[in-house]
DNA sequence: CATCCACCGGAAATGTTGGGAC
DNA sequence: GTCCCAACATTTCCGGTGGATG
C-alpha cells in the first residue's frame, strides 16, 4: 500500500528535533546549571510535556558523557545501577554484583568523565523499589564531578523520599506546563511539514487533534496511527475515524517496557468499558475479564494479588485512574476508569 | 451490635534466570 | 558439568477495612 509517510522518523515520539520549539526558557534555566557540576535537578511536567526531549536536548547540546535511564524499563536499584555503570564503563556489568560494587565501579568513572546521569520518569522505580538509589546516588563518593537529573509528572515534594533522601538531593527543579493547543499545532505541522508528502494532510485534521490532546507523545502517536492508514489525504474525518485505534497504538507505546499481562489486562479494562457502557469497573470483573481473555488466548493466567500490581502500574502510566475504597458498602475494591484523548 | 461484602496490599515463600567459581 | 548466589517476578497466605443490612 502507497503511503503518504515519506520520513517516518519525524513522526515517531522519541524523535528529538534539534531546535525544541516552545521549551526555549526551560532551556536556557537549565543549561545555566550545567555552568557547573555537583548539581542535582529535577524536572516535573504532565505527560507529553517534553521532559525527556528536553533533558535529551540538553545533554546534546553541552559536551559531557551521557546515560540516559528510562525508570520504566529500569525499574529497580539494580538494574539502575547496572545501566549506569555498564554505560560508563562501556562494557556489561552483568548480574551478579553486589550493588556497593556497582556504586564503586561508577564512583570510579566520575572524576573523568563528568558525567549527566539521567533518571526518566522516577515513580516507575519509586513504585517497585524504595529510593535508596537516589540516597546512594545523591551522597556518592566525587559527587562534585557528576550531575544527577530527575524527571516525573509530580513535583519532588510529592513523591515519597524519605527525609533523608529528601534533603541529601536537595535538587534544583524547574516545571513545565503542558503545551497549549496552539503549540501542539505548531509542532505537529513541523513535524508532519518534515515527514508527509505535500498536500496530503489537511489543516482540519491537525486542528482537531491539537484540540483534543495537549499530550504531545499522544498527538503524535495518533497523526502517525492517520498517516500509516491512508495512501491518499489525512482528513479530519480520517482522524476522528482512528481516534480509538491510536490511543491503543499510544498505549502500547507506553508499555513497550511491560509484559503482555499489562496490556491484557489494559484491553480487559476497556472491553468491560465498552461492553456495558459504564464509566467505571471494579477489579475483581477486570480480573475475570483478564482470565477469560486468558482462557481464549492459550495463555495461563497471573494471580489475581499479581494483577493488583499490574493495574498499579497502568495506573502510574496514567492509562487509567483508580478510586480506591478500603472498605464500605461496596467492600475492599477499586473503581477503575480508563483514559483516553 | 454482629456480620457481610470484596479485595487491598504487606510479608514471606517459591520459581526462574544467569552469572561466577571450582 | 555442578554448586552456590543474587535479583526478580510471581504465588501463597492472610489480616484488615468501614458502610450496609438484619
Amino acid at each position: 500500500m502507497p503511503s503518504v509517510i515519506e520520513n517516518p522518523e519525524p513522526l515517531n515520539p522519541e524523535f528529538s528535533p534539534k531546535q525544541l520549539q516552545h521549551r526555549i526558557t526551560v532551556l536556557k534555566q537549565l543549561s545555566q546549571y550545567f555552568n557547573s557540576t555537583g548539581q542535582t535537578i529535577h524536572l516535573h511536567g504532565p505527560q507529553g510535556s517534553g521532559k525527556t526531549a528536553v533533558t535529551q536536548n540538553l545533554a546534546q547540546q553541552i559536551d559531557r558523557t551521557t546515560v540516559t535511564a528510562p525508570c520504566t524499563r529500569y525499574n529497580t536499584e539494580y538494574k539502575a545501577l547496572r545501566h549506569i555503570s555498564s554505560q560508563l564503563t562501556e562494557q556489561d556489568q552483568g548480574t551478579g554484583h553486589h550493588t556497593s560494587d556497582l556504586i564503586r565501579i561508577i564512583e570510579k568513572q566520575l572524576p573523568h568523565q563528568e558525567p549527566v546521569i539521567i533518571l526518566d520518569d522516577i515513580e516507575h522505580l519509586l513504585l517497585n523499589a524504595d529510593d535508596s538509589l537516589l540516597y546512594q546516588l545523591s551522597r556518592i563518593t566525587n559527587r562534585e564531578h557528576l550531575t544527577l537529573i530527575t524527571t516525573s509528572h509530580q513535583p519532588i515534594t510529592e513523591l515519597s523520599l524519605e527525609e533523608r533522601t529528601q534533603s541529601s538531593l536537595h535538587p534544583r527543579t524547574e516545571s513545565l506546563e503542558p503545551y497549549t493547543a496552539e503549540q501542539t499545532y505548531q509542532i505537529l505541522a513541523e513535524r508532519a511539514r518534515d515527514s508527509l508528502k505535500t498536500r496530503s494532510l489537511r489543516r482540519e485534521a491537525l486542528t482537531y487533534i491539537s484540540a483534543t490532546t495537549q499530550n504531545l507523545t499522544a498527538a503524535l502517536t495518533w497523526l502517525k496511527t492517520a498517516a500509516e492508514n491512508t495512501d491518499n489525504v489525512i482528513t479530519e474525518n480520517h482522524v476522528q475515524h482512528h481516534r480509538k485505534n491510536a490511543y491503543l497504538q499510544y498505549s502500547k507505546h507506553l508499555l513497550k517496557d511491560y509484559t503482555q499481562h499489562h496490556l491484557l489486562t489494559l484491553q480487559s479494562i476497556t472491553q468491560l468499558l465498552d461492553q456495558h457502557n459504564t464509566s467505571t469497573v471494579r477489579s475483581g470483573e477486570v480480573y475475570q475479564q483478564y482470565q477469560s481473555l486468558c482462557e481464549t488466548r492459550k495463555i495461563e493466567p497471573l494471580t489475581e494479588r499479581q494483577i493488583s500490581t499490574h493495574l498499579k502500574q497502568l495506573e502510574t502510566l496514567q492509562l487509567i485512574q483508580s478510586q480506591y475504597h478500603y472498605g464500605g458498602s461496596k467492600g475492599k475494591t477499586r473503581e477503575i476508569t480508563a483514559n483516553t484523548f
